[in-house]
DNA sequence: ACTTATTTTTAGGTTCATCTAAAAATTTAT
DNA sequence: ATAAATTTTTAGATGAACCTAAAAATAAGT
């Protein structure tokens, strides 16, 4: 129950993160990188949510969090994800623009705030970027996402989410017209650079790079 | 333009508190206990706060706002404000239930934010306590109540806010079906205990203590 | 005016979260 | 297997925000 400050918070999502793209503990150096501080200092606090039960920790072994520290990683997620919907769908930011508000806000503990929150934004499954909101409980859901690199041509499917959630790349989708929710028909893939033709179902061709392609999420 | 921390918005606004209901400077004792830690920190603060150019401080003599203290310390009290209507008006909280809420998210920093939660929020000119909310630019309106305790039998006027920001007394308030908004008119007053018969136009007829008559600012 | 009481400041410490530099453990390469 | 490279930990510092205890300045009382 002890109180979890701002920066374990941010550490034990971060741990969530890496855990959740690899199989096995995560690496000081990985945290480090991840968090823009020294290896010395990741351990410090290594050693400080160990202490507080929120990860398994053995020198020189790397991280695993605990039953709790997930619970505790995934609620905040969940605010996170809830305060960017509350974002871009009631205050009208682009997608773009509020991963770093949403840094803040998910700061704020009240669980009834979190709570209502949900409630007004009519119990949101995902984030302006498509990924998952957890559950109150602090459990994941677990969606299973292709990536439009992967279709071949005549294959159809629906826009889901982004890997690469940079300003840059959104701000680029914009431009290009890739709403997430829209249909897209794969017509032809080039041998050369693997770059697709597709069509924004019912007609709108468009040109789009596998680098593009690779980090863009479907569903079908 | 350098960054202030979380705490030294805090001092801020309790300087601005404490100064607005008295005269003269503002002592370190009274920053000791309104901010609940030792007059030796508050100097250390102070000398903090003096280096940032935000206060005007003197040893021995007591502080004042500079006035980028003081604009700094409105646009502080401008987010908590909208905040508060936000949790009221929009997630349904009880105005005995948003203050610490508040306390958190008015350190979010993004001026894009408070601009379009305001807008949001229909540019409300009031918090749900009858606060009025300082403008974008850091000036507070100047609006001028009185204490329905100064009110003399037969007047009539509006309940315009409150004194007492406690969630007891705010509770008490619902608990008689005075809400902010409401027409009462003063029928008598005890000479013995100042206790007040009032009605809540059109009929609702109460009995008010001089403890809570003192606390509710009216208008008219 | 002088003594007493109060307020405020200084001095010296603690904890959290960070850092650099050096030591120790682990991993990789020959 | 031994040496070299890499990763991780320890050791020792720093700054922010707090603390207690003692000293200094100011205010009050006689
Ligand atoms: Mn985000
Ligand atoms: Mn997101
Ligand atoms: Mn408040
Ligand atoms: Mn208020």
């Amino acid at each position: 129950m002890a109180t979890t400050s701002f920066t374990e918070e941010n550490y034990l999502k971060t741990i969530y993160a890496i855990a959740s793209r690899q199989q096995g503990e995560v690496s000081t150096n990985a945290l480090a990188e991840m968090t823009a501080t020294r290896a010395a200092s990741v351990t410090d606090m290594l050693k400080r949510l160990a202490d507080k039960g929120l990860i398994h920790y053995k020198r020189y072994q790397g991280v695993r969090l605990t039953d709790e520290g997930e619970r505790l990683a995934l609620t905040i997620i969940r605010r996170h994800r809830l305060w960017e919907v509350f974002l871009v769908d009631k205050l009208g930011f682009g997608w773009d623009q509020v991963h770093e508000m949403a840094e803040e806000l998910e700061h704020v503990r009240s669980d009834e705030l979190v709570t209502r929150l949900d409630a007004f934004l009519n119990h949101p499954q995902f984030d302006p970027h498509g990924d998952p909101i957890p559950t109150p409980a602090g459990l994941m859901p677990d969606v299973t996402y292709r990536k439009l690199a992967d279709l071949v041509p005549t294959e159809e499917a629906c826009l889901m989410g982004v890997l690469d959630h940079s300003a840059s790349f959104l701000q680029h989708l914009d431009a290009c017209g890739l709403t997430l929710g829209s249909v897209v028909k794969v017509s032809e893939i080039s041998s050369f650079d693997r770059s697709m033709q597709v069509t924004i179902v019912p007609d709108q061709a468009l040109f789009v790079s596998h680098d593009v392609a690779k980090n863009l999420l479907v569903s079908e």
